[in-house]
DNA sequence: GAGTGGTCTAGACCACTAC
DNA sequence: TAGTGGTCTAGACCACTCG
Protein backbone atom coordinates (compact mmCIF):
# COMPACT_ATOMS: atom_id res chain seq x y z
CA UNK A 1 0.00 0.00 0.00
CA UNK A 2 1.53 3.26 -0.74
CA UNK A 3 1.68 5.88 1.70
CA UNK A 4 -0.72 8.93 1.90
CA UNK A 5 1.13 12.00 1.49
CA UNK A 6 1.36 13.50 4.91
CA UNK A 7 -2.75 13.38 5.06
CA UNK A 8 -2.89 12.01 8.67
CA UNK A 9 -4.81 9.39 10.21
CA UNK A 10 -8.49 10.53 11.22
CA UNK A 11 -9.51 9.55 14.81
CA UNK A 12 -12.02 7.41 14.48
CA UNK A 13 -13.75 5.94 17.83
CA UNK A 14 -15.45 2.69 17.59
CA UNK A 15 -17.19 3.11 20.55
CA UNK A 16 -18.70 6.50 20.23
CA UNK A 17 -22.50 6.64 19.34
CA UNK A 18 -21.75 8.29 16.27
CA UNK A 19 -21.75 5.25 13.31
CA UNK A 20 -18.20 4.36 12.20
CA UNK A 21 -19.36 5.31 8.31
CA UNK A 22 -20.23 8.69 9.58
CA UNK A 23 -17.00 9.60 11.49
CA UNK A 24 -15.34 8.15 8.45
CA UNK A 25 -17.67 10.36 6.03
CA UNK A 26 -17.40 13.73 8.30
CA UNK A 27 -13.52 13.46 8.54
CA UNK A 28 -12.73 13.04 5.09
CA UNK A 29 -15.37 15.95 4.14
CA UNK A 30 -13.36 18.41 6.46
CA UNK A 31 -9.94 17.50 4.86
CA UNK A 32 -11.51 18.08 1.40
CA UNK A 33 -13.71 21.57 2.62
CA UNK A 34 -10.40 22.70 4.39
CA UNK A 35 -8.49 22.06 1.21
CA UNK A 36 -6.28 19.17 2.64
CA UNK A 37 -7.72 16.87 -0.20
CA UNK A 38 -7.81 18.73 -3.25
CA UNK A 39 -9.78 18.33 -6.03
CA UNK A 40 -8.70 15.47 -7.92
CA UNK A 41 -6.27 13.77 -5.64
CA UNK A 42 -7.09 10.43 -4.61
CA UNK A 43 -9.61 9.91 -1.68
CA UNK A 44 -8.30 6.61 -0.46
CA UNK A 45 -9.40 3.19 -2.04
CA UNK A 46 -12.26 1.36 -0.11
CA UNK A 47 -9.61 -1.29 0.73
CA UNK A 48 -7.12 0.54 1.84
CA UNK A 49 -9.65 2.42 4.37
CA UNK A 50 -10.84 -1.31 5.36
CA UNK A 51 -7.04 -1.57 6.85
CA UNK A 52 -6.06 1.69 8.14
CA UNK A 53 -8.98 1.72 10.51
CA UNK A 54 -9.34 -1.67 10.72
CA UNK A 55 -13.40 -1.71 9.44
CA UNK A 56 -14.79 -3.85 6.94
CA UNK A 57 -15.07 -2.82 3.67
CA UNK A 58 -18.82 -2.35 3.40
CA UNK A 59 -18.18 0.60 6.59
CA UNK A 60 -15.55 1.88 4.21
CA UNK A 61 -18.03 1.93 1.14
CA UNK A 62 -20.94 3.37 2.75
CA UNK A 63 -19.07 6.39 3.94
CA UNK A 64 -17.71 6.68 0.55
CA UNK A 65 -21.13 6.38 -0.96
CA UNK A 66 -22.53 8.70 0.85
CA UNK A 67 -19.84 11.21 -0.04
CA UNK A 68 -20.24 10.39 -3.70
CA UNK A 69 -23.99 11.18 -3.46
CA UNK A 70 -23.59 14.38 -2.22
CA UNK A 71 -21.24 15.28 -4.65
CA UNK A 72 -18.01 15.68 -2.78
CA UNK A 73 -16.51 13.07 -4.78
CA UNK A 74 -16.35 10.63 -7.75
CA UNK A 75 -15.89 7.07 -8.49
CA UNK A 76 -14.24 5.37 -11.45
CA UNK A 77 -14.34 1.42 -11.20
CA UNK A 78 -10.94 0.30 -11.55
CA UNK A 79 -9.25 3.33 -11.23
CA UNK A 80 -9.93 4.93 -7.88
CA UNK A 81 -12.19 7.86 -6.17
CA UNK A 82 -11.00 11.54 -6.27
CA UNK A 83 -12.17 14.75 -5.48
CA UNK A 84 -14.33 16.26 -7.13
CA UNK A 85 -14.42 19.42 -9.40
CA UNK A 86 -14.29 22.48 -7.71
CA UNK A 87 -17.82 23.36 -6.75
CA UNK A 88 -19.10 26.13 -4.44
CA UNK A 89 -18.42 24.66 -1.31
CA UNK A 90 -17.43 27.33 0.70
CA UNK A 91 -18.40 28.54 4.50
CA UNK A 92 -20.03 31.60 5.66
CA UNK A 93 -17.90 33.76 3.62
CA UNK A 94 -19.72 33.17 0.70
CA UNK A 95 -23.32 32.46 2.86
CA UNK A 96 -22.86 36.38 3.81
CA UNK A 97 -21.22 37.72 1.02
CA UNK A 98 -23.68 36.85 -2.07
CA UNK A 99 -24.89 40.35 -1.79
CA UNK A 100 -21.94 41.92 -2.47
CA UNK A 101 -20.15 40.05 -4.65
CA UNK A 102 -23.06 40.45 -6.90
CA UNK A 103 -22.81 43.95 -6.64
CA UNK A 104 -19.05 43.38 -7.50
CA UNK A 105 -19.95 42.01 -10.36
CA UNK A 106 -22.33 45.00 -11.31
CA UNK A 107 -25.59 42.78 -10.65
CA UNK A 108 -28.71 43.55 -8.14
CA UNK A 109 -28.93 40.42 -5.62
CA UNK A 110 -32.43 39.29 -4.83
CA UNK A 111 -33.88 36.22 -3.85
CA UNK A 112 -37.12 34.34 -4.43
CA UNK A 113 -38.03 32.28 -1.58
CA UNK A 114 -39.34 28.74 -2.72
CA UNK A 115 -40.53 26.86 0.32
CA UNK A 116 -40.54 27.28 4.39
CA UNK A 117 -41.12 25.06 6.90
CA UNK A 118 -40.54 23.78 10.70
CA UNK A 119 -39.56 20.15 10.75
CA UNK A 120 -39.48 17.98 13.57
CA UNK A 121 -37.82 14.74 15.07
CA UNK A 122 -35.57 14.84 11.97
CA UNK A 123 -32.63 12.33 13.31
CA UNK A 124 -30.11 13.37 10.57
CA UNK A 125 -30.54 16.91 11.02
CA UNK A 126 -30.60 16.94 14.46
CA UNK A 127 -27.51 14.77 14.63
CA UNK A 128 -25.51 16.86 12.50
CA UNK A 129 -26.08 20.11 14.77
CA UNK A 130 -25.55 17.90 18.18
CA UNK A 131 -29.26 18.23 19.26
CA UNK A 132 -32.23 16.43 21.07
CA UNK A 133 -33.63 14.24 17.67
CA UNK A 134 -36.84 15.92 18.86
CA UNK A 135 -35.74 19.08 18.55
CA UNK A 136 -37.68 21.02 15.70
CA UNK A 137 -35.33 23.18 12.48
CA UNK A 138 -36.96 25.80 10.45
CA UNK A 139 -35.83 24.75 6.69
CA UNK A 140 -35.67 27.73 3.84
CA UNK A 141 -35.04 27.23 0.78
CA UNK A 142 -34.66 29.87 -1.65
CA UNK A 143 -33.48 30.97 -4.95
CA UNK A 144 -30.90 33.17 -5.35
CA UNK A 145 -30.65 35.98 -7.91
CA UNK A 146 -28.71 38.59 -9.44
CA UNK A 147 -30.40 40.74 -12.07
CA UNK A 148 -33.40 38.65 -11.81
CA UNK A 149 -31.32 35.72 -12.88
CA UNK A 150 -31.17 32.43 -10.89
CA UNK A 151 -28.05 31.90 -9.56
CA UNK A 152 -28.33 29.25 -7.12
CA UNK A 153 -30.49 27.53 -5.10
CA UNK A 154 -30.38 27.91 -1.24
CA UNK A 155 -31.34 25.98 1.93
CA UNK A 156 -30.64 26.68 5.41
CA UNK A 157 -31.46 24.36 8.14
CA UNK A 158 -32.35 26.41 11.67
CA UNK A 159 -32.75 25.63 14.78
CA UNK A 160 -36.12 26.96 15.68
CA UNK A 161 -35.45 27.51 19.37
CA UNK A 162 -32.56 30.05 18.47
CA UNK A 163 -35.19 31.95 16.31
CA UNK A 164 -38.81 31.67 17.31
CA UNK A 165 -41.39 33.38 14.98
CA UNK A 166 -38.96 33.58 11.97
CA UNK A 167 -41.02 31.40 9.86
CA UNK A 168 -43.33 34.45 9.77
CA UNK A 169 -41.29 36.70 8.11
CA UNK A 170 -40.46 36.95 4.61
CA UNK A 171 -37.10 36.95 3.13
CA UNK A 172 -37.85 37.64 -0.29
CA UNK A 173 -35.67 40.19 -0.20
CA UNK A 174 -34.58 40.84 3.14
CA UNK A 175 -31.15 38.90 4.83
CA UNK A 176 -31.53 36.14 6.28
CA UNK A 177 -28.48 36.43 7.81
CA UNK A 178 -28.61 39.72 9.10
CA UNK A 179 -31.82 39.34 10.50
CA UNK A 180 -30.60 36.67 12.92
CA UNK A 181 -27.59 38.66 14.21
CA UNK A 182 -29.54 42.00 14.60
CA UNK A 183 -33.39 40.47 15.75
CA UNK A 184 -32.04 37.41 17.25
CA UNK A 185 -28.76 38.45 18.15
CA UNK A 186 -27.32 35.12 16.75
CA UNK A 187 -23.67 34.84 15.91
CA UNK A 188 -22.60 32.21 13.28
CA UNK A 189 -21.35 28.80 14.90
CA UNK A 190 -20.62 26.35 12.73
CA UNK A 191 -22.12 26.90 9.33
CA UNK A 192 -21.55 24.51 6.00
CA UNK A 193 -23.24 25.03 2.65
CA UNK A 194 -23.16 22.86 -0.02
CA UNK A 195 -24.35 24.08 -3.29
CA UNK A 196 -23.57 22.21 -6.96
CA UNK A 197 -22.87 25.04 -9.29
CA UNK A 198 -20.29 25.81 -12.57
CA UNK A 199 -19.76 28.70 -14.45
CA UNK A 200 -21.63 28.76 -17.14
CA UNK A 201 -19.92 28.04 -20.61
CA UNK A 202 -20.56 30.03 -23.91
CA UNK A 203 -23.93 28.26 -24.87
CA UNK A 204 -24.98 28.19 -21.63
CA UNK A 205 -24.39 31.94 -20.98
CA UNK A 206 -26.26 32.74 -23.70
CA UNK A 207 -29.47 30.44 -22.92
CA UNK A 208 -29.18 31.98 -19.39
CA UNK A 209 -28.58 35.60 -20.74
CA UNK A 210 -25.84 36.17 -18.74
CA UNK A 211 -22.13 36.81 -19.26
CA UNK A 212 -19.91 33.63 -19.90
CA UNK A 213 -17.71 32.78 -16.45
CA UNK A 214 -21.00 34.23 -14.78
CA UNK A 215 -21.30 31.21 -12.08
CA UNK A 216 -25.05 29.28 -12.60
CA UNK A 217 -26.42 26.27 -11.17
CA UNK A 218 -27.33 23.06 -13.14
CA UNK A 219 -28.65 21.93 -9.96
CA UNK A 220 -28.70 21.53 -6.49
CA UNK A 221 -27.15 19.20 -4.09
CA UNK A 222 -28.12 18.61 -0.61
CA UNK A 223 -26.95 21.58 1.03
CA UNK A 224 -26.95 22.20 4.56
CA UNK A 225 -26.46 25.47 6.58
CA UNK A 226 -25.99 25.07 10.68
CA UNK A 227 -26.37 27.32 13.61
CA UNK A 228 -25.84 27.65 16.42
CA UNK A 229 -25.83 30.33 19.55
CA UNK A 230 -22.53 31.61 20.52
CA UNK B 1 -45.06 -13.56 8.36
CA UNK B 2 -48.53 -11.80 7.33
CA UNK B 3 -49.37 -12.39 3.81
CA UNK B 4 -49.25 -9.34 1.87
CA UNK B 5 -53.16 -8.41 0.98
CA UNK B 6 -52.60 -9.61 -2.98
CA UNK B 7 -49.71 -7.72 -4.11
CA UNK B 8 -48.17 -10.86 -5.54
CA UNK B 9 -44.66 -10.85 -5.70
CA UNK B 10 -42.25 -9.54 -8.06
CA UNK B 11 -40.53 -10.77 -10.92
CA UNK B 12 -36.33 -10.69 -9.86
CA UNK B 13 -34.68 -12.05 -12.13
CA UNK B 14 -30.94 -12.92 -10.65
CA UNK B 15 -29.16 -14.05 -13.79
CA UNK B 16 -30.32 -10.23 -15.13
CA UNK B 17 -27.56 -8.10 -15.59
CA UNK B 18 -29.73 -5.56 -13.82
CA UNK B 19 -28.28 -5.20 -10.08
CA UNK B 20 -30.86 -7.23 -7.81
CA UNK B 21 -31.14 -4.17 -5.18
CA UNK B 22 -32.24 -2.49 -8.66
CA UNK B 23 -34.66 -5.18 -9.99
CA UNK B 24 -36.40 -5.09 -6.65
CA UNK B 25 -36.51 -1.54 -6.38
CA UNK B 26 -38.03 -0.57 -9.63
CA UNK B 27 -40.57 -3.10 -9.26
CA UNK B 28 -41.68 -1.38 -5.98
CA UNK B 29 -41.44 1.61 -7.52
CA UNK B 30 -43.59 1.27 -9.85
CA UNK B 31 -46.07 -0.17 -7.83
CA UNK B 32 -46.26 2.78 -5.64
CA UNK B 33 -46.30 4.75 -8.58
CA UNK B 34 -49.10 2.71 -9.92
CA UNK B 35 -51.09 3.15 -7.07
CA UNK B 36 -51.04 -0.91 -5.98
CA UNK B 37 -49.31 0.62 -2.95
CA UNK B 38 -51.02 3.36 -1.57
CA UNK B 39 -49.47 6.27 1.06
CA UNK B 40 -48.68 4.73 4.28
CA UNK B 41 -49.49 1.62 3.16
CA UNK B 42 -46.78 -0.98 4.80
CA UNK B 43 -43.73 -1.52 2.55
CA UNK B 44 -42.74 -5.45 3.20
CA UNK B 45 -39.92 -5.10 5.95
CA UNK B 46 -36.25 -6.05 5.11
CA UNK B 47 -36.15 -9.34 6.35
CA UNK B 48 -39.89 -10.48 4.59
CA UNK B 49 -38.09 -9.39 1.20
CA UNK B 50 -35.05 -11.39 2.28
CA UNK B 51 -37.37 -14.24 2.71
CA UNK B 52 -39.55 -13.85 -0.33
CA UNK B 53 -36.94 -13.51 -3.03
CA UNK B 54 -34.24 -15.34 -1.49
CA UNK B 55 -31.84 -12.58 -1.08
CA UNK B 56 -30.06 -11.21 1.30
CA UNK B 57 -31.08 -8.63 3.73
CA UNK B 58 -28.16 -5.97 2.52
CA UNK B 59 -29.63 -6.20 -1.03
CA UNK B 60 -33.33 -6.17 0.07
CA UNK B 61 -32.12 -2.67 2.18
CA UNK B 62 -30.12 -1.36 -0.42
CA UNK B 63 -33.39 -1.28 -2.71
CA UNK B 64 -35.53 -0.05 0.30
CA UNK B 65 -32.61 2.93 1.38
CA UNK B 66 -32.73 3.95 -2.26
CA UNK B 67 -36.35 4.38 -2.36
CA UNK B 68 -36.33 6.56 0.90
CA UNK B 69 -33.68 8.54 -0.55
CA UNK B 70 -35.77 9.47 -3.45
CA UNK B 71 -38.55 10.31 -1.27
CA UNK B 72 -40.95 7.07 -2.14
CA UNK B 73 -41.18 5.23 1.24
CA UNK B 74 -40.59 6.31 4.64
CA UNK B 75 -38.91 4.14 7.17
CA UNK B 76 -39.06 3.91 11.36
CA UNK B 77 -37.29 1.87 13.11
CA UNK B 78 -39.55 -0.39 15.29
CA UNK B 79 -42.20 0.07 13.04
CA UNK B 80 -41.73 -0.57 9.58
CA UNK B 81 -41.04 0.87 5.86
CA UNK B 82 -44.19 2.96 4.51
CA UNK B 83 -45.34 4.60 0.78
CA UNK B 84 -44.60 8.12 1.97
CA UNK B 85 -47.38 11.40 1.88
CA UNK B 86 -49.14 12.08 -1.46
CA UNK B 87 -46.77 14.24 -3.66
CA UNK B 88 -47.19 15.09 -6.98
CA UNK B 89 -45.70 12.03 -8.47
CA UNK B 90 -47.62 11.86 -11.68
CA UNK B 91 -46.49 10.90 -15.20
CA UNK B 92 -46.91 12.15 -18.60
CA UNK B 93 -50.33 13.26 -17.53
CA UNK B 94 -48.60 16.15 -15.02
CA UNK B 95 -45.93 17.24 -17.74
CA UNK B 96 -47.77 18.00 -20.31
CA UNK B 97 -50.83 19.68 -18.65
CA UNK B 98 -49.19 22.33 -16.51
CA UNK B 99 -49.96 24.95 -18.61
CA UNK B 100 -53.81 23.81 -19.03
CA UNK B 101 -53.76 22.91 -14.94
CA UNK B 102 -52.68 26.48 -14.15
CA UNK B 103 -55.25 28.04 -16.52
CA UNK B 104 -57.72 26.43 -14.67
CA UNK B 105 -56.78 28.34 -12.19
CA UNK B 106 -57.09 31.59 -13.72
CA UNK B 107 -52.85 31.61 -13.62
CA UNK B 108 -50.78 32.02 -16.21
CA UNK B 109 -48.08 29.87 -16.67
CA UNK B 110 -44.54 30.51 -17.43
CA UNK B 111 -41.20 28.39 -16.75
CA UNK B 112 -37.59 30.10 -15.94
CA UNK B 113 -34.55 27.67 -17.20
CA UNK B 114 -32.06 27.41 -14.59
CA UNK B 115 -29.76 25.37 -16.64
CA UNK B 116 -29.01 23.02 -19.40
CA UNK B 117 -26.36 21.16 -20.24
CA UNK B 118 -24.92 18.29 -22.10
CA UNK B 119 -24.30 14.98 -20.27
CA UNK B 120 -22.04 12.04 -21.32
CA UNK B 121 -20.91 8.27 -19.98
CA UNK B 122 -23.50 8.36 -16.94
CA UNK B 123 -24.17 4.91 -16.48
CA UNK B 124 -27.06 5.16 -14.06
CA UNK B 125 -28.90 7.57 -16.30
CA UNK B 126 -28.09 5.41 -19.41
CA UNK B 127 -29.61 2.51 -17.20
CA UNK B 128 -33.02 3.82 -16.65
CA UNK B 129 -33.31 4.98 -20.82
CA UNK B 130 -32.10 1.34 -21.67
CA UNK B 131 -28.88 3.35 -23.63
CA UNK B 132 -25.71 2.60 -24.13
CA UNK B 133 -23.52 3.71 -21.47
CA UNK B 134 -21.69 6.70 -23.56
CA UNK B 135 -24.49 7.70 -24.96
CA UNK B 136 -25.51 11.92 -24.39
CA UNK B 137 -27.88 13.36 -22.77
CA UNK B 138 -29.37 16.57 -22.20
CA UNK B 139 -30.22 17.44 -18.85
CA UNK B 140 -32.44 20.62 -18.55
CA UNK B 141 -33.63 22.26 -15.42
CA UNK B 142 -36.48 24.69 -14.96
CA UNK B 143 -38.53 26.46 -12.41
CA UNK B 144 -42.13 25.83 -13.28
CA UNK B 145 -44.32 29.38 -12.51
CA UNK B 146 -47.91 29.95 -12.24
CA UNK B 147 -48.31 34.32 -12.36
CA UNK B 148 -44.39 34.37 -11.37
CA UNK B 149 -44.59 32.53 -8.65
CA UNK B 150 -42.16 29.59 -8.62
CA UNK B 151 -44.60 26.26 -8.18
CA UNK B 152 -42.15 23.39 -9.07
CA UNK B 153 -38.56 22.24 -10.22
CA UNK B 154 -38.54 20.25 -12.92
CA UNK B 155 -35.52 18.19 -14.23
CA UNK B 156 -35.59 16.62 -17.67
CA UNK B 157 -32.66 14.57 -19.36
CA UNK B 158 -33.40 13.53 -22.79
CA UNK B 159 -31.64 11.19 -24.94
CA UNK B 160 -29.06 13.45 -27.34
CA UNK B 161 -29.58 11.63 -30.71
CA UNK B 162 -32.95 12.27 -30.84
CA UNK B 163 -32.76 16.30 -30.20
CA UNK B 164 -29.70 17.47 -31.59
CA UNK B 165 -29.48 20.69 -31.44
CA UNK B 166 -31.65 21.57 -28.74
CA UNK B 167 -29.55 22.69 -26.51
CA UNK B 168 -29.47 25.98 -28.27
CA UNK B 169 -33.03 26.41 -27.76
CA UNK B 170 -34.60 28.84 -25.00
CA UNK B 171 -37.36 27.12 -23.44
CA UNK B 172 -37.97 29.79 -20.79
CA UNK B 173 -41.35 30.31 -22.28
CA UNK B 174 -41.38 27.67 -24.98
CA UNK B 175 -42.98 24.31 -24.64
CA UNK B 176 -40.34 21.61 -23.78
CA UNK B 177 -43.15 18.95 -24.96
CA UNK B 178 -44.51 20.74 -27.80
CA UNK B 179 -40.79 21.38 -29.34
CA UNK B 180 -39.91 17.96 -29.31
CA UNK B 181 -43.06 16.50 -30.50
CA UNK B 182 -43.16 19.51 -33.60
CA UNK B 183 -39.60 20.42 -34.29
CA UNK B 184 -38.32 16.58 -33.84
CA UNK B 185 -41.31 14.43 -34.61
CA UNK B 186 -40.76 12.68 -31.28
CA UNK B 187 -43.80 10.86 -29.20
CA UNK B 188 -43.43 9.64 -25.51
CA UNK B 189 -42.17 6.63 -24.89
CA UNK B 190 -41.98 5.82 -20.97
CA UNK B 191 -42.02 9.08 -19.11
CA UNK B 192 -42.01 10.10 -15.87
CA UNK B 193 -41.08 12.35 -13.36
CA UNK B 194 -41.02 13.27 -9.47
CA UNK B 195 -41.63 16.49 -7.92
CA UNK B 196 -41.45 16.50 -4.50
CA UNK B 197 -44.05 18.54 -3.45
CA UNK B 198 -46.33 19.73 -1.07
CA UNK B 199 -50.10 21.89 -0.56
CA UNK B 200 -49.17 25.09 0.54
CA UNK B 201 -50.65 25.38 4.50
CA UNK B 202 -51.99 29.12 5.61
CA UNK B 203 -48.87 30.36 7.04
CA UNK B 204 -46.62 29.39 3.84
CA UNK B 205 -49.21 30.62 1.73
CA UNK B 206 -48.75 33.86 2.91
CA UNK B 207 -45.20 33.66 2.67
CA UNK B 208 -45.46 33.07 -0.94
CA UNK B 209 -48.16 35.04 -1.72
CA UNK B 210 -50.40 32.48 -3.31
CA UNK B 211 -54.03 31.45 -1.78
CA UNK B 212 -53.78 28.80 0.73
CA UNK B 213 -54.54 25.22 -0.79
CA UNK B 214 -51.84 25.97 -4.28
CA UNK B 215 -49.33 23.37 -4.51
CA UNK B 216 -45.88 24.66 -3.90
CA UNK B 217 -42.76 23.39 -4.23
CA UNK B 218 -40.35 22.91 -0.97
CA UNK B 219 -37.62 21.25 -2.35
CA UNK B 220 -37.26 18.86 -5.39
CA UNK B 221 -36.43 14.96 -4.97
CA UNK B 222 -34.59 13.58 -8.10
CA UNK B 223 -36.89 13.68 -10.80
CA UNK B 224 -36.35 12.12 -13.91
CA UNK B 225 -38.47 12.55 -17.22
CA UNK B 226 -37.59 10.23 -19.98
CA UNK B 227 -38.32 9.83 -23.71
CA UNK B 228 -37.72 7.77 -26.65
CA UNK B 229 -38.65 7.81 -30.08
CA UNK B 230 -41.32 5.43 -31.26
C1' DG C 1 -1.65 -9.27 -12.71
C1' DA C 2 -2.66 -6.05 -9.16
C1' DG C 3 -5.84 -2.83 -7.71
C1' DT C 4 -10.40 -0.73 -7.97
C1' DG C 5 -15.32 -0.04 -7.48
C1' DG C 6 -20.06 -2.72 -7.85
C1' DT C 7 -22.63 -6.27 -6.10
C1' DC C 8 -23.91 -9.90 -2.92
C1' DT C 9 -24.00 -13.20 1.02
C1' DA C 10 -25.07 -14.91 5.75
C1' DG C 11 -24.54 -13.98 9.60
C1' DA C 12 -24.28 -10.53 14.09
C1' DC C 13 -25.61 -6.99 17.88
C1' DC C 14 -28.17 -2.88 18.99
C1' DA C 15 -32.15 0.38 20.03
C1' DC C 16 -36.54 0.95 19.28
C1' DT C 17 -41.78 -0.08 18.75
C1' DA C 18 -45.88 -2.44 19.56
C1' DC C 19 -48.36 -5.91 21.63
C1' DT D 1 -41.39 -10.81 23.37
C1' DA D 2 -41.37 -10.57 18.49
C1' DG D 3 -40.46 -7.69 14.78
C1' DT D 4 -38.26 -3.63 12.84
C1' DG D 5 -34.70 -0.63 10.98
C1' DG D 6 -29.50 0.85 11.81
C1' DT D 7 -25.06 -0.67 11.90
C1' DC D 8 -21.24 -3.81 11.19
C1' DT D 9 -18.38 -7.89 9.91
C1' DA D 10 -15.56 -10.93 6.91
C1' DG D 11 -15.69 -12.90 3.44
C1' DA D 12 -16.99 -13.62 -2.05
C1' DC D 13 -17.22 -12.95 -7.35
C1' DC D 14 -17.41 -9.73 -11.14
C1' DA D 15 -15.98 -6.15 -14.67
C1' DC D 16 -13.07 -2.77 -15.25
C1' DT D 17 -8.44 0.06 -15.57
C1' DC D 18 -3.72 0.49 -15.77
C1' DG D 19 1.03 -0.54 -16.18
Amino acid sequence: MVMMKGKGLLRIDKRSPLPIYYQLKEGLREQIESGILKPHDRVPSERELEEMYHISRMTARRALSELEAEGYIYRARGRGSFVAEPKIRQGLLWLTSFTEDMRDRGMEAGAQVLGMEVIAGDEKLARRFGADPTEEFVKIQRLRLADGEPMALETSFLRRRFCEGIEWLDFTNRSLYKTLQEEYGLRFGRAEQTVEAKVADEFEAKLLGVKPGTPCLPWSGSPISTMARR
